[in-house]
RNA sequence: GUCCUCGUAGUUCAAUGGAUAGAGCACCGGUUUCCGAAACCGGUAAUCCGGGUUCGAAUCCCGGCGAGGGCACCA
């Protein structure tokens, strides 16, 4: 049974083998199996009709032909009835007892982590994601990066990768000047202690107003700017300390959001490795000088031929192409990496494109192996009126306030709802439902596309959103919670085989986990698995309503829970992936 | 100008080239002596336009129209 985890596969494989015995060229037949429609069966294999049309022949003959050779493997008629159906669809319905067994085999979390985690065994990949610049408060932009990167990481992780969390922070560069301008004279330490963050943001900010008002002002803060780059000790120690004190302040922010970096390597870390990135390029022949500027064109490219990649400013200075290139050679070298994910918005995709461009020619002309590259990108989050959010004073939202804005209306919603909650659990309870809404609403939409932030939609306990969802898990918990331990006892053997609709669409949303968890982690898209755990939601509702669980015949109650403990088994763990937790009760 | 990402019910979102395009909200109607009605069941309603490829197109290609974004030293 083990074997029948990922079912797609399995069927693949028995269906390529018996179109081998049945006189097919096996590498022109494409087994590859999808979801079918519940009407006509639970997974549809559609090579018969591309391979029927190159030789002109009936696709339903050639379907038949291997419909019949599939009707003599016992592994395939002992699981599933097969039919025919259209132009020459084969259709494999699986056997409520399929389900049963299946449901039996696979009925823990490490069950499924330890089948899951052949996916990417071998793997080490570097996951950059996040990315602010230090000395100022993390807004709304920043949000997506963060959701999605977390959940890949642990999509990857599941999958038996080998991750690393690197957060990618800006903290380097002409900032700076006005920042230590500001700092040395209009300190507030008091404010630095209580919100780091803020203070040093207001620092910037003066700083910044300061010397467009004052040239005098501006010249001081260029010759801050000037030691920091020349390293002198006095001016490294306050940035030592600007950069501490932000790290802690972004943590705050990341704790409540439930994520965890295993390093901070920052723009600053690689501004000793720029030099070999312009000698390197230079021996290559990949970089030349344009007005000025040292700049890599792609000359086979329709775009990069002409729009150049500029890795040296002409004043000399590095930017973060630079950075960018370095920190690849480090992710190669160090990390060992065999993939690069970086999870930016979608107007750097030319940047990475070229970045992507670049690396391969230069790793490859230097010998090294180029591990593989994503750049995730994602869109804008819109408000109402269909232009990026902001605050009413125009600013943009800082991602704490936000946090704290989903928490106070997640505990009005659910104090509204059950309002038998003792305070104290209603506040985590809160803090749950709060940051999981924001999240969801996040990993729910296509990454790619827009979206149009919500607060009543995305708090909202109908439609696909984390309130639905986790409601649906705590209604499970809550029959478990009126259970006599016995009833929970060798469940297996006094389950009987699955009778009714409901029953038979709740084991079968819960096998197609496995195929969800597939084309997430194909496509690096969140909202596939987000799509499925709503699909699961709603199928156990569906089941939940007509099936009464707890009932006097032992067999069916105990199949009845068994889809009760596999369904919250499968949206724990889905939800977790995303980076959501669950709820005993809300 | 050029390139990119998009364009799906009134609205907000789905749909790995597969069968009758699927949900939420809104609107109309139904379900509770019974495990949480924060729920469930049913109904009305959509692929921007024009060509093409394909046995099969929302999806791929070409041309329009519309929105947003990138395109020489910000990241």
């Amino acid at each position: 049974m083990q074997d029948w985890f990922d079912v797609a596969e399995k069927i693949e494989t028995r269906t390529l083998a018996a179109a081998g015995k049945a006189g097919i060229d096996q590498a022109a037949f494409s087994a590859e199996a999808r979801p079918a429609d519940p009407r006509f069966g639970d997974v549809q294999v559609n090579g018969a009709l591309p391979y029927a049309k190159r030789l002109k022949a009936n696709p339903r003959e050639i379907a038949q032909k291997i419909v019949d050779e599939l009707a003599k493997d016992e592994a395939v008629t002992d699981v599933a009835e097969l039919s025919i159906a259209g132009p020459g669809f084969i259709n494999f319905r699986f056997k409520p007892s399929f389900y049963l067994d299946w449901l039996n085999d696979f009925s823990t979390e490490s069950v499924y982590r330890e089948a899951a985690a052949k996916l990417y065994a071998g793997e080490r990949v570097v996951v950059d994601y996040g990315s602010p610049n230090t000395a100022k408060q993390m807004h709304v932009g920043h949000i997506r990066s963060i959701v999605i990167g977390e959940a890949i990481c642990r999509l990857l992780e599941f999958c038996g990768a080998d991750v690393t969390r690197d957060n990618h922070i800006g903290d380097w560069g002409t900032p700076y000047g006005k920042l230590f301008y500001a700092y040395k004279r209009h300190l507030d330490p008091d404010a630095l202690k209580a919100d780091p963050l803020g203070e040093l943001e207001r620092l910037y900010k003066l700083g910044s107003q300061l010397a467009s008002d004052d040239k005098a002002v501006l010249e001081e803060s260029r010759q801050e700017l000037v030691q920091l780059q020349d390293g002198k000790p006095e001016s490294m120690k306050l940035w030592e300390t600007v950069n501490q004190l932000s790290i802690q302040g972004l943590k705050e922010v990341y704790d409540q959001l439930d994520v965890t970096y295993d390093c901070y390597l920052g723009e600053s870390f690689y501004r000793d490795r720029v030099d070999l990135v312009y000698k390197e390029l230079e021996e290559c022949q990949l970089a030349e000088e344009s007005n000025g500027a040292l700049v890599v064109f792609h000359p086979e490219h329709k775009r990069y031929a002409e729009q150049p990649f500029i890795i040296r400013k002409s004043d000399g200075a590095s930017n973060y192409a630079t950075t960018d290139l370095a920190t690849m050679l480090y992710r190669h070298e160090h990390f060992k990496a065999t993939r690069i994910i970086i999870v930016t918005d979608d107007r750097q995709k030319d940047h990475f494109e070229q970045l992507d461009l670049t690396t391969a020619k230069w790793f490859e002309k230097t010998g090294r192996t180029r591990p593989a590259f994503d750049h995730v990108m994602f869109g804008k989050i819109n408000g109402d009126d269909g232009k990026p959010i902001k605050s009413r004073s125009g600013d943009p939202i800082r991602l704490k306030d936000l946090i704290s804005e989903a928490i106070e209306r997640a505990h009005t919603v659910v104090k509204e709802k059950n309002s038998d909650l003792p305070e104290e659990e209603l506040q985590l309870i809160a803090e749950t439902v709060g940051i999981s809404s924001i999240k969801y609403a996040d990993l729910s939409s296509n990454r790619t596309s827009d979206y149009v932030f919500s607060w009543e939609k995305l708090l909202s306990f109908e439609g696909n959103t984390a309130p639905y969802l986790l409601y649906a898990a705590t209604r499970i918990q809550s029959i478990f919670r009126k259970l006599d331990p016995s009833d929970l006892e060798n469940l297996e053997a006094r389950a009987s085989v699955f009778e009714t609709g409901e029953e038979i669409a709740l084991a079968r949303k819960i096998v197609e986990f496995v195929g969800a968890l597939q084309i997430t982690i194909d496509t690096l898209r969140p909202h596939m698995l987000s799509g499925y755990l709503y699909e699961l939601a709603g199928a156990f509702s569906g089941f939940y309503a007509a099936n009464k669980v707890i009932v006097e015949d032992d067999g069916q109650k105990a199949r009845r829970l068994i889809l009760c403990q596999r369904a919250l088994l499968a949206l724990k763990i889905g939800l977790s992936l995303l980076g959501i937790k669950t709820l005993e009760r809300m």
